[in-house]
DNA sequence: TGCATGATTGCAAGGGCTTGCACTATGGTG
DNA sequence: CACCATAGTGCAAGCCCTTGCAATCATGCA
């Protein structure tokens, strides 16, 4: 007759604020409110509260609060480019900035053509208070699409849109940055110069060549060549250098990416071609790998840390206060001198 | 005396079930069987639901709904090692692998000395049906501390315990990996061996040095010496092996990652010691830049793609139904030969 | 001592969804 | 043609929490 044991020794289902209001002999409201910043609760139930908490172990579900304080606190993180060792720290940075704001993050990982659609729904279904970004080369119309669903959303590592949709950005200024890689090539006297960028579309090669573009042009000079990866990959920094070494009539490139700009450097050695002296390299990221003495990379350095927390802060604000005008932050590059330019 | 611009043009807070159901004319029930698989509802029904669902662009709240169910579809991912680029590989399957089985990843960082009590609290009032632990240098406590809260959990890269606590571990199998290491040390001629670990408490570098040790001593040998670095990181890789060659010795190193031993191979190229002839080093891991030109380095490959899908399917079935003997999978791992050893 | 003030409290009504249950058609069966 | 299983439906209760409101209480002040 017995119909089950309830011996078991830990509650298997989570206790109840209902639960933790009786014992504590208080009612629910006593209870939610203790759990509130800033709500009236008197010292002495607030202490029962407590106790009866500790004593079943009581934790909040956070989901049901959600329901009628209308935030969860989830922040959609969107990526694509979780074969780009830049992006470890990034995500570091990202989620270790948005725990200490009190916010989770939720992931959606857009690589090897996830559905951006489905991307959407799950950041809708789950409520999340906001969405960043990080990405490139993930089309516009993805972020576009989070804003018109009434997301608040930050684009980072995006492009400005010139006003046509209201979206937000925080990215290195990629122009600035290219015109920082064509100043140190032509100060080092290198005047064949080649840009071996990552996929055309891709705003940042965009305007990572546009910057060489306008530097160059200061000097009545231009690219040579202008090149493009499937990918900011080791792989095709090797297989497009080989390329521009079988054609031969350059002495420097600007590469992309870093890894591009290995891959690059690989593909030097593997031809006996001497960097600096014969080519000159320089990449884009200051990713830590590229200090390692094996490349020794000079590269032009983005502020990723100040990149991240800027993002952060900006999507919090407008979680907030929703803003129409599209705020544009970006950050000036630097110029990291190693060993793959020749002296001046 | 007008309230305010009820005008806006889209609906400013999202359309719900309840409306849903009114604008196709049926009962609320109808709409939510709708999007419930499964579910007994007439094919006309369907219909109008589904188009009143598309006319007010209706999502469901997937968090109100893990009220009734119980079932968030959320899975916790945890990790510690934001700073090893073998990691973005595994965030990247983890996180498509999530997505492909229907279930979102929710992220909590644990590097830099972030709290696992708050990130345990996080997991719980997320009501998150799983977790995800992944990494070998995390207290075997906090994959403990999830046990006891109940939450399923399976511990990747981590070390199956001796049966104490009842924990699911699905991991390389780092001492056969550690023998592999030794017995190609050994094939070809190294004699004086060195092993360089990461931290001494990760279980990957204690695992991986028993494995070191038991093929040694098949040969009456024993490593000469052994050092450990403060993280799986090319600097500790880079210090302590600096620090070897300072002291002489030694003609072999085997590294318990491929940071270390790309570090290790900065040392001596720095050093004038020729690799593999005067030094054969030896990684684990292979991670991607392993195989680039610029290391070409020979190591220990586990199968981390396996590894992963083998943990996301433990994670769902225990979800599903708990199981009270701790699973474990260990995967082999093999030797990929490049050219940081010297031919047999 | 009487009253205004502000701090605490509990009630009850939600928030958006699922689901057991009872009920209506519907079609098939003998 | 009576009868029964079955599929489809809506009602209403419930998941776990927050919060406006009105009631209570203690306090400070005149």
């Amino acid at each position: 007759m017995v119909k089950a044991n309830k011996v078991a020794a830990l509650p298997p289902r989570r206790a109840t604020l209902k639960e933790v209001a009786k014992l504590a002999g208080v009612s629910t409201s006593a209870v939610s409110r203790t759990f509130t910043p800033g709500a009236s609760v008197a010292p002495e139930t607030r202490m029962k509260v407590l106790a009866a908490t500790r004593s079943v172990g009581y934790q909040p579900n956070a989901l049901a609060r959600s329901l009628m304080t209308r935030r969860t606190e989830l922040i959609g993180l969107v990526a694509n480019n979780f074969d780009n060792p830049v992006f470890m720290e990034i995500f570091d940075l990202f989620t270790r900035r948005l725990q200490t704001r009190g916010r989770r993050p939720l992931l959606a990982n857009l690589s090897g053509g996830a559905s951006t659609e489905a991307a959407l729904e799950m950041l809708l279904q789950y409520s999340v208070d906001g969405v960043i970004v990080a990405s490139s080369t993930l089309p516009q119309q993805f972020v576009k699409a989070c804003a018109d669903a009434h997301l608040p959303v930050v684009h980072v590592f995006g492009r400005p849109t010139g006003g046509r949709a209201p979206i937000h950005v925080v990215s290195p200024d990629n122009v600035q940055g290219g015109r920082l890689a064509g100043e140190e090539l032509w100060k080092r006297g290198y005047r064949n110069i080649a840009f071996l960028g990552g996929p055309q579309t891709a705003t940042s090669t965009e305007d990572r060549l546009i910057g060489l573009g306008d530097s160059l042009s200061k000097h009545r000079l231009k690219p040579r060549v202008v090149v493009y990866g499937h990918a900011y990959s080791h792989e095709a920094g090797l297989i497009l250098m080989r390329q521009l070494l079988r054609n031969g009539g350059i002495d420097a490139v600007f590469c992309g990416d870093d890894n591009l700009a290995m891959g690059a450097m690989d593909a030097c050695r593997e031809a006996g071609v001497d960097v600096p002296n014969e080519m000159g390299i320089i990449g884009f990221n200051d990713m830590a790998i590229a200090a390692w003495p094996a490349y020794h990379l000079t590269t032009i350095h983005q502020p990723t840390a100040d990149i991240i927390s800027a993002a952060v802060e900006l999507v919090l604000s407008i979680v907030e206060k929703p803003v129409k005008k599209p705020m544009v932050h970006l950050f000036d590059c630097r110029a990291v001198i190693r060993g793959t330019l020749r002296a001046a």
